[in-house]
DNA sequence: TATGAATGAGTGTTCATTCAT
DNA sequence: GATGAATGAACACTCATTCAT
């Protein structure tokens, strides 16, 4: 009985470790690059069997943007909704919630591959626009506008801001999935420094003593 | 004799066609999903005198940074080399000059492709960082060191500060390549507000009353 | 049942299946001219079900070698090792035997692959001349020492001795597949006649009385 | 008008150059895996060129059988014609006559090149057939057909010994085509052995003292 | 449910041959 | 006569997808 649980437990687990592979190696080689057979044998199972629960490649990679990514964004959400305090300690956790649940995470091969297969998988790039790049373009820009209604801001465009504040993460994380091994960069720093520019960038008030 | 002269016109233009159709290519569908069929028929020639002009894909690639993008940083050196006057205004002309030679002309592509392939195609990578990342991010780590040693800049890593002056440029070029189409930005206003901002950030003074 | 049955038996009997089909045509063609295509279909197979056994043409050809010549040479040192009585006996039982496993088997094609091929594909020789040429020629050298030893064959070089056995057989082989049609020749009587000449040659004592 | 001569003259040697040019390459590669693009070059003229000559690579094989092996199959039925004395000194000499201009000279490739590319190109190999071997298989039949009216050889097949005199030699020749790089053998060593041997097993009368 | 053997369309690269100059 | 640019068919090898068991 022990036995049977075991496998159900694993059976039941299946499309998630397959998942985990499939985020895996996409962000290792790409979407395109990445071979199903490779997938299986890194979960432990065969060909056929991710055919089972998932209908082709670019289900696959649906399943993992709504499995995996999706979810980190609903939890920003709710960080925001539920932080009180000035806009500009709630920016900054922002970006470093990013940095450390993509940027530095297993999740760091996403934007990448989004970004790099977009034009060959037009179906992919709606989708994960729709599901997660509009969703967070707009959490992000909530928190600038809240920052500027305070007066805690100088006045801006929130959307291209927001944008302004996201590129050099997105930049570093891509940075570090293609370019490191030949010109290597600090990336933490990247984001220290980027978070201090930023800031200087955009609070108002401080250059008028 | 126009006859003449038109062939001969066009057999030296072949390479140049060659590599005009394998830029919009490379970039349109990035490196490894091109076919040297298509490119071919895009110079209007057969696949196989492709291959009397390049050795390879890979050194296709290589004649066409060697031919296309090169020569913009050895132009943008001679600029900085040339300038007179502030440091802020020269990057600013740089940032101005960046966009306009690569985001918003036929090398727009570029960024996106070297950074999606480099993975799967290292040494494409290794070529170009050191053909022209290197080089580039050298000059502008120039620009920025000046401003310090005038005092016009905040002291900061200028390799560092230098990639948060690009990186959004690169973001910006790349959204437009792959997620325009689905969440549409105005990039002209992108960078201008990066400008601001940035120097926003980076001006040395102005806080300290 | 017997459904299954076959089913199995065909499936184990796939790489032997396709061994016998690259044979044929590696030794009708010669190696170069071969397309995998035509083994594959020879064989009942599609072009890629060879490669799910075989990694490479190259591979192909040494697993090739490996089931299909090197238990040859296995069974005719064995032979040589159980072997007693004249020398003599020996060496034409051996030439008989090579006679029979090569010039008329399914492996009379091998030789003038070898030789043939030898020259552009040099792995392909170095692997065949380590696993079956040098084996082979130790083996038939040992039994003309051997007869050296005894007394029956006059003193000579044994190694080259031996070439100089097995030359004409693989002459007559090589004819056989190429000249043959053009140029026909009693290849049974050749051999005869070449064991009857060659040991006339080589027998001891009787032209010192 | 020097000028107009020098060039003349190398007009006329034009299809000679480009023939040695062939045989060379021919010799080294086989008939299949020499490029005319080298042949081209090797002989100092351009790719058209050479199909201003020779209508294909075939006709460009058989121009060069006719133009540089046949003369040498005349030389020796000239030398066979004029000799006078034993068949036995006869028979030496025309296997150290072959050696010379086969086995050791510019013609060594020829052998392997006829029986390794015999089975692909037929027409080349009942060419060949016709014009070289079986012309000279009668001649060397006919000096043994001599030795044996003399009482100097034991009675034999004549066509089918003269066979056996010219395998090892042509053995010979393709082994240091192909595998000599990796099963080194010493040639001449190989030829003096088989002389010895062949005429060992031939010559009539020795073994009864 | 799970397997993995089998498929076959697809792509980079080569090279004999042609032909406009 | 001589050139060499251009062609396009050919071939080894890959991999997403299928399906009998």
């Amino acid at each position: 009985m022990a036995e049977v649980q075991r496998r159900q437990r694993r059976k039941e687990d299946r499309p998630g470790e397959i998942l985990e592979a499939a985020l895996a190696l996409f962000a290792e080689k790409g979407f395109a690059a990445t071979r199903l057979d490779e997938v299986a044998r890194r979960a432990g199972v065969s060909k056929g069997t991710v055919y089972l629960y998932f209908a082709s490649k670019e289900e696959l990679f649906k399943s993992l943007v709504e499995a995996m990514v999706v979810p980190e964004v609903e939890r920003a959400e709710f960080f925001v909704a539920q932080h009180e305090g000035p806009a500009r300690e709630l920016l900054v956790q922002l970006v470093r919630q990013w940095w450390e649940t993509v940027g530095e995470s297993h999740l760091c091969g996403v934007p990448k591959l989004v970004l790099a297969e977009a034009g060959n998988f037009p179906e992919l790039a709606r989708f994960y626009t729709e599901r997660v790049i509009t969703r967070a373009s707009r959490l992000i820009a909530s928190v600038i506008e809240r920052g500027i209604g305070t007066g805690e801001f100088r006045p801006c465009d929130p959307l291209l801001t927001g944008r302004l504040l996201i590129a050099p993460l997105v930049f570093a994380t891509i940075w570090k999935q293609s370019l490191s091994r030949f010109d290597a960069m600090d990336t933490a720093a990247f984001v220290d420094q980027h978070i201090d520019l930023f800031l200087h960038g955009l609070l108002a008030g401080e250059e008028t003593p």
